[in-house]
DNA sequence: GTTACTACCTGAGAT
DNA sequence: AATCTCAGGTAGTAA
């Protein structure tokens, strides 16, 4: 399972949604099943800032979750997924996700260089997507295979990567402790929601 | 003459429009004027798949033949103009014409590459434009002054460049022959009208 | 001036 | 052989 185990099987943790609210016992309980992982290309962690989807990952997973009629550019038009951090800590990251007709493929575009970023993904680590019930989850590894550390408690370092190997991560001092709670309030998530328009 | 005679004074062939109907004794009987030339630079022809249209020459020839408002930029937006083959044989070119902003220069993009790879267009060639009324009209001449061989019935070799020096060309046979009566269906141009959005 | 984002486009490779 | 997919590009715009 070293393939997919850094998304699944963790529906122990206290994965906070933020803005959903579920009933405890509900959705948030379910057991993660994997939807598709891909090893991120050059491009996908470059400077254009997007995600190819695969086509038929994108047709089975992600296009049935949207609003909208039937057709698929109905549904996608403005299309916004919101993934919690398949780590833990309730933070969740969302995407824009959009169909380029001229190229006919699937990608996720605004907020995913912020990913990139917080999680320093290189070309040839694998993102994981998996979901519980309609709750979505993001989570990388990098090439080896190894998954990013445990979050914990670390002293303040507020900038970069939330994954340094074998350092504590900057960004997720911000969710455990007191901030841990204060992590309801989601200020990540606000300032995500505000930027995307 | 030897510079522009490629292009011109060859009105008596039976250039068809494909799409465009004319009243026969109309403009497809004007006689073809010479718009400009441009002898292809290496970049005209290269990866980067667009043609410099010298300022000038795109605003005296171009620009006022474009639908839209007095400002450029509302004429231009979405422009695709439309060529036939100076060889004549009912085959056209559909490029779009923009303006880039940012070097200030003006550009056929989009299926300019297709052109280049059919007639094997090479740095020091020349393309030349013409029109007959509102009906545009795209040749080339090699570098030497030689033009393409006239088209004329061969055998089938229906890959690459359509001009090949000395022998004949690949694609023409789709046009000539029997062929040549089908060209009225025009599929190559139903193929560049269906890509171009 | 820089960075992101939208919406284009194309060649290479897989099928 | 032709089609489809997608990695790697582009320009223009907004912030």
């Amino acid at each position: 399972m070293a393939l997919t185990g850094a998304c699944q099987s963790r529906s122990s943790e206290p994965e906070q949604g933020g803005g959903v609210k579920l009933a405890r016992g509900g959705e948030d309980r379910m057991r993660r099943e994997h939807m598709f992982d891909k090893v991120v290309t050059p491009s996908d962690v470059g400077k254009l800032n997007r995600l190819v989807v695969p086509k038929h990952f994108a047709e089975r997973h992600f296009l049935p979750r949207l609003p909208g009629g039937g057709v698929a550019s109905a549904r996608i038009a403005g299309a916004v997924l919101r993934f919690e951090d398949g780590r833990g800590g309730g933070r969740a990251w969302m995407f824009r996700f959009s169909y380029w007709g001229s190229s006919q493929s699937y990608v996720m575009t605004k907020g995913w260089s912020a990913f990139v970023r917080d999680r320093c993904l290189a070309a040839g680590d694998t993102v994981s997507f998996c979901r519980a019930g309609a709750r979505l989850f993001i989570d990388c590894r990098r090439r080896g295979g190894r998954v990013p550390a445990p979050a914990m408690p670390v002293v303040p370092a507020p900038t970069s990567c939330s994954e340094v190997v074998g350092a504590p991560r900057g960004r997720c001092v911000r969710l455990f402790g007191v901030d841990l709670q204060l992590a309801g309030a989601e200020p990540t998530l606000d300032l995500q929601l505000a930027l995307m328009r």
